[in-house]
Formats: structure tokens, sequence, C-alpha cells
DNA sequence: GTCTATAATTTGATAGAC
DNA sequence: GTCTATCAAATTATAGAC
């Protein structure tokens, strides 16, 4: 992947991150990089596959990053709600796969095949690490509401909030 | 309000609920009501304007809804988990507040102002029927993202899940 | 209130030179 | 690989006739 490419997936998946697929453009792209939009056409030849690009590098690296969580951090609520709670602390704020999967119905069909294949790729992680499937699609839906809400009220703590709750409740099954 | 008005905003909500705000234009709205889109604008100026007066009116029918189901069902938690699974289990599938709320940075300011206040009104409506802000955030941030995943996985029973999980944690609280 | 017509801009995408 | 130049289509919005 060349150093043009690269930096055309990150200024894409910025944008997405803030307004999902319809939040960019080819020139939007190619004039944060420096380079013209006919150029992100020679490295991504459409937007469907351009944003379907980002969203299979962001759900390995995110893959890669739960792998080395699980390795420190063996409770994998504590994982998923440090994990989905990264975002809404730093400046990026949402997750590009929250964004686009709250408008699913509207993307092109690999795009939302890809951000169907993320949130796999964390019930897959979570059913590996002990959680049975329906106790993920129930936490994954609990941190991915804290998230956009999160954004929503514009408070952080929005999502502490939802994360203490999530942690709590396991230590009630657990005890 | 006009028959025409009426019917644009039903034709503009529709299309918020499948993709938000980027996904409809003037021409689509004319198209689907049988006018010409110089017609959308003698009733509404600007796009932000119909934007904000679709949540508005939507707010205020959701606002109506949950008095007349507190009338009913005393309890808060029974009334919001059938209140956001509505659209889950109708053809709507999203409420236009979840599919926009994702999106919220991406929103002009009238038509984030309206998302906001949407959520305003749940806090405030739950708050007046004994459930204290902070429990609201989390119970809120729960079903929409319940709502949310049930789109994603496109099972009506994702969210259900989440909804059971809910009243279960619930009556253990209360136990 | 609704229409025709159009302005001004932006969009995704392509052809072809270098 | 990157550029200039361009196309065809779509967008929000406005002016003015009826």
């Amino acid at each position: 992947m060349s150093d043009v490419a690269t930096a055309l997936l990150d200024a894409a998946e910025r944008h997405i991150r803030v307004g999902g697929y319809g939040a960019f453009s080819f020139r939007d792209l190619a004039s944060e990089v420096g380079v013209k939009s006919s150029t992100v056409h020679y490295h991504f030849p459409t937007k469907e596959k351009l944003a379907a690009s980002v969203i299979d590098r962001y759900t390995a690296r995110v893959s890669e990053y739960l792998d080395e969580m699980f390795k420190k951090e063996p409770d994998p609520i504590k994982v998923a709600t440090e994990a989905f709670g990264a975002p809404v602390h730093s400046k990026d704020r949402l997750c590009p796969c929250v964004v686009m999967g709250a408008a699913i119905f509207d993307l092109p069909p690999e795009v939302s095949m890809k951000v169907q294949a993320y949130y796999k790729m964390w019930f897959d992680k979570l059913e590996a690490n002990g959680v049975p499937r329906d106790k993920a699609s129930v936490l994954v839906s609990t941190l991915v509401g804290g998230q956009l809400m999160a954004a929503v009220e514009n408070r952080t703590d929005a999502y502490d909030a939802v994360a203490k709750e999530v942690l709590d409740g396991r230590e009630a099954v657990a005890a």
C-alpha cells in the first residue's frame, strides 16, 4: 500500500466517522492529501470500493488490537468496554461502523457487507473469549448505543455511565 | 398544515429513517408526492428547515404516544422498551433520531438541535415517571444500540434480546 | 400554490498527456 | 502515478408566469 493510498484511507475514515458514506467526496480526500481527484480514482476505482477498503482496514486494525488486549486482560467485558470507549475518549468520538451501521440500508452492498463483517469479527472474538453469542449481541448493542448517545449528548461520561452499568452487571452475574 | 406539506414531511421522514439527512433530495420528495421541487421550497424554504420540521413533528408524536402509554402502563422501563421496539417491529425499522444521531456532528445546526431536543424529551418524560436522569441515559443508550444492531444484523430479535436484558435487570434491581 | 426554467455548484467517473 | 480537462448527472435554491 502506497503512502498516498494510506493517506486517502485515513482521510476517508475521518470523514466517515463524522457523517458516514455521504460525508466525503473524491475531491475532499484529494485536496486533504494534496493530490487531484483523478489520482484517488487511480488508487480506488469507485467510491464503494474505497469505503469498503476503509472498513476492511479498520476491522483488521481493531481485530489486532483486541488480540493484544486479550493477552493482558482476560475479562472480555472489560476489553469490550475499553475498546468501544477509545473513540469516545479521543477526537474520533465515533466508530466508523457505528455511524455507517445506523444507515446500513442506505449503503452500497459491498460497504454494508463490510460493516456487518466488522460486527461478526466482534462476535467471533467475544465467543472465543467465553462470551456466548446472544450475550455478545446484547453487550455490543449496549456499547454501540453508549457511543452514539455520548455523541448526541456531547458528554464523554454518557458512555462511561453505560460502561459502568455493563461492568456492574457482569459482577452481579459473576457473583 | 396543508395535505401537500404533510405528505412531504411523511416522505422526508421515510428517507431519513433509512439514510439520514443526506438520503433525500427535494426532487425525491416532490416526485413521490406528485409535485415539482419548487413546490417543496414553497412549503419549506430550505432543506435544513424541512428536516428540522420532520424531527419536530416526530418528537411531538412520540411525546403524545408516551403520554398515552404512561396512562395505562406505570412501568417506565416497559414503556421505553416497547416504544423503541415499535420501529424495529415495523417496516420503519429505525427511529429517525437514531439514524441522525449517529451523524450528529455532520448535521446542520437547526437539525442537530432538534435531534438533541428529541432525546431531552425522552429524559424529561422518564424523569417525570420516576427514572433518575443518569438511569434514563443508560436506558435510552441501550435501546438505541439495540435498534441499531437489529438493523445491522437484520434480525428483529437482536433488539428483543436487548429489551429482555433491560427488563430482567429492572426486576433484579426492584427485587 | 404550483408551475417552467434556470442558475450555480458539486458529484462520481473517464480519457489521454506526461 | 499524477496530471489537465471534461462529461453527464444531480444538488439546493431562486425568479417569474399563471
